[in-house]
DNA sequence: GAGTAAGCGGAGCGAGCGCTCCGTTTATCT
DNA sequence: AGATAAACGGAGCGCTCGCTCCGCTTACTC
């Protein structure tokens, strides 16, 4: 928040009402399209040139962060509401459901939720954010006996991952879909489902490796 | 088999060998790094020029659609063992197992297996030989109470879709960990863990509608 | 062994991408 | 109103693809 007053500070009139139209213009078509629209639709549907998007963000990676920065926002405001949740399962399902819906509904979130997207400031901020509430939201899941012991925190992107290419796939075809495919998964979460693992979850190491291999 | 004989009847000498040496480059590039590799490469390590490539392939497409001849016998024969094993459920499960074995193998096997890929004929029969006998796999284990009844057909693509993801992700890191997910999914399926999904199954024209926007 | 159709090689085309460069326009301040 | 620094626009660069074109080479036939 204080450094989005910052950001918005020593701008010329029309630099900040273009920069302003530059974001909203990404926003509609990350959300339609995801973030691989071209740069040049973008600056267009703005009614802009391409040197301008760049005098205002290095890159398109820049871009995409600062218009996910209200989507991060919401992510981060239902990871709080999780946490405070006493039925600990109820707030691992809210927040999961939460999540997916955002996704679904803003295509931007994909590249970015699934550990990739490595320069975003803002969406490593969020991700440290989150990381502890949800590991804690997972051991008390765990305590309460709902969530199956040998889950771990390192599991969690794993369903960012599969969750994101069932939206992805679906997304024109049947937009919920992806709920149906929530509720299959959760039924393999609960400790009453869980059968023996044949292997142990990835390490806070290998996962930190994957995100730094990026897109 | 009949087909492939006729595919290499009426061609020069060097024309086949080299036909097959593309193949053969095709296959282990495909597998090393996925249907991604420019065309170049695959030239390249077989030691000819494109000209000769698009002389046997019309399209890209086209190689990989030979190249994974085998692999599509390998899963037809993994789902003919399945549809004939006594305990549906273990056939079920163990047709996943060597179906996504072989697509953490052959990373080239990923796009083809998810659907898409449409202009490949080869791939086209393989799945019109599976469906049914997945099928009826599936009516089978359910009959006998193991699978949860409320599970379709037209959920598999599902798991192939998201497998993939897991496999795509992972296979540089911890090439084995898609078996830890699967794990977790199959937890979900059995009819025990089963809770009312939220919403129904894909119809088989949406999913025909999705494997012809294909990639 | 000569003639010929079949096969070959690889420069290069066209399309799409992110991004740069710099001549032109414009807001702002005196 | 004039001066000036800030902001703008968009052609074009550099890169990567899949794929084509056509002059050259080679295997096969008689």
């Amino acid at each position: 928040m204080t450094a989005r007053v910052a950001d918005e500070k020593k701008l010329r009139s029309d630099a900040r009402r273009n920069r302003e139209r530059l974001v909203a213009s990404a926003r509609e078509l990350f959300a339609e399209a995801g973030v691989d629209v071209p740069v040049e639709e973008i600056t267009q549907r703005a009614g802009l040139g391409m040197g301008t998007l760049y005098r205002h963000f290095a890159t398109k990676e820049e871009l995409v962060d600062a218009v996910l920065e209200d989507a991060f926002a919401e992510l981060v405001g239902a990871a709080e509401l999780a946490a405070v949740e006493e039925d600990a399962w109820a707030g691992f399902t809210a927040f999961l459901e939460r999540a997916l819906a955002l996704h679904a509904a803003n295509r931007g979130l994909k590249d970015v939720l699934a550990t990739r997207g490595q320069g975003l400031t803002r969406a490593e901020a969020m991700r440290a954010r989150i990381r502890p509430l949800l590991r804690r939201l997972i051991e008390r899941a765990q305590e309460q006996g709902a969530l199956r012991s040998d889950f771990t925190a390192e599991d969690l992107p794993l369903l960012f991952w599969t969750s994101g290419r069932v939206i992805e796939t679906t997304a024109a075809i049947a937009p919920d879909y992806w709920r149906r495919y929530l509720g299959l998964v959760l039924d393999g979460l609960r400790a009453e489902a869980a059968t023996p693992l044949p292997r142990p979850a990835l390490t806070e190491a290998q996962l930190a490796r994957l995100a730094r291999r990026g897109a």
